[in-house]
DNA sequence: GCTATTTGACCTGT
DNA sequence: ACAGGTCAAATAGC
């Protein structure tokens, strides 16, 4: 009995410490990529850094599926709370006020259509405050399948143009799914065969959403097998670490130059306001694709926001 | 009948 | 106390 004590406090104190050092490395591959990338733009021309970048990125992501896994095995996750709690009267409201809270966002402003490449399920409408729009509130439609924690709130922009809305993006995917631009469903891998693969998509390092997905607790799917299961049989394919890098400053550019040739967004786009931000997203805490989710043919803007 | 949306009520954080 | 976020019953659409 003690000696079983023991055991799990040093495989515990094991656990804390390579935790501890990943995440240090974590930090300096991330300063790395952050000093990288602003020698690209300093550059302007992608060409000679654009190799180191992916490189650092490749290292992030493996740091961010180590520290994944070794929060997976971690005991307790927030999907049983949330699976046998939020029938519990009261557990009303709790959880979701406090994980939307403490998560980082992701902002997007997009026009016209709010279709990204999930499936959502509208559960709340609120007027805001000095807005003369009313806020929509979605979460994935996987929520009760999959646990899918990730949700989003959409507002119509303010000022200037009311076509814009203003999307931010919470919480992680789960589903290992995605849906159509054109609503659709579809699933990853099809035919179940590597459900365990489960898709997840971090909008940020919210430490407790990583560690909650338990088992499936995997970053962004954006290298190793993960990329290659799940983005061969979609409609977005997603980036693959061998051959094509991530999305950096060029390569939304290049998506978005690809579908929207307005002359309007194409100044945006130029814009170094818009390419730090761009590449901010890569340089923030947890690096993923949002080119796998936007439909880069109605983005307009889109940064992060990581207050709280 | 099933699923998605609406909307008032409730809960939490500031 | 207030604002924002979520729940869940009622309702609508298929």
């Amino acid at each position: 009995m003690v000696r079983t004590t023991a055991l799990a406090a040093t495989a515990g104190e094991y656990s804390n410490a390579a935790s501890q050092l990943l995440t240090k490395g974590r930090k300096s591959a991330a300063r790395l990529h952050d000093l990288l990338g602003q020698q690209l733009l300093a550059a302007g021309s992608p060409s000679t850094l654009h190799g180191p970048l992916v490189l650092t990125e490749q290292i992030l992501c493996c740091f961010d599926r180590a520290l994944a896994a070794l929060h997976g095995g971690a005991a307790g996750t927030e999907d049983d709370a949330a699976g046998s709690g939020r029938k519990c009267k009261p557990e009303r409201g709790s959880a979701g006020a406090r994980a939307s809270a403490s998560s980082k966002r992701i902002r997007v402003e997009k026009k016209s259509t709010m279709h990204d490449n999930f499936l959502w399920r509208k559960y709340g409408q609120k007027e805001i405050k000095n807005s003369k729009y009313p806020r929509f509130y979605y979460r994935c439609s996987y929520r009760d399948d999959h646990g899918c924690t990730a949700t989003k709130q959409v507002q119509q922009s303010e000022d200037d143009d009311p076509s814009l809305h203003v999307v931010t993006y919470f919480g992680e995917h789960f589903c290992g799914r995605v849906a159509d631009v054109d609503g659709g469903p579809v699933v990853a891998g099809d035919d179940g065969e590597e459900s365990e693969e489960l898709m997840v998509i971090s909008f940020g390092s919210s430490v407790g959403a990583a560690a909650a997905g338990g088992a499936s607790a995997y970053p962004w799917p954006c290298c190793g097998e993960d990329a290659k299961n799940s983005g061969a049989s979609q409609p977005w394919s997603l980036p693959d670490w061998e051959e094509v890098p991530p999305l950096t400053a060029s390569v939304a550019e290049e998506l978005i130059e690809e579908s929207t040739p307005e002359p309007e967004l194409m100044g945006l786009i130029s814009s170094p306001d818009l390419e730090y931000s761009l590449l901010d997203l890569e340089l923030g805490e947890s690096s993923f694709g949002i080119d796998g989710f936007i439909s880069f043919d109605e983005l307009s803007v889109y940064s992060i926001d990581n207050a709280r």
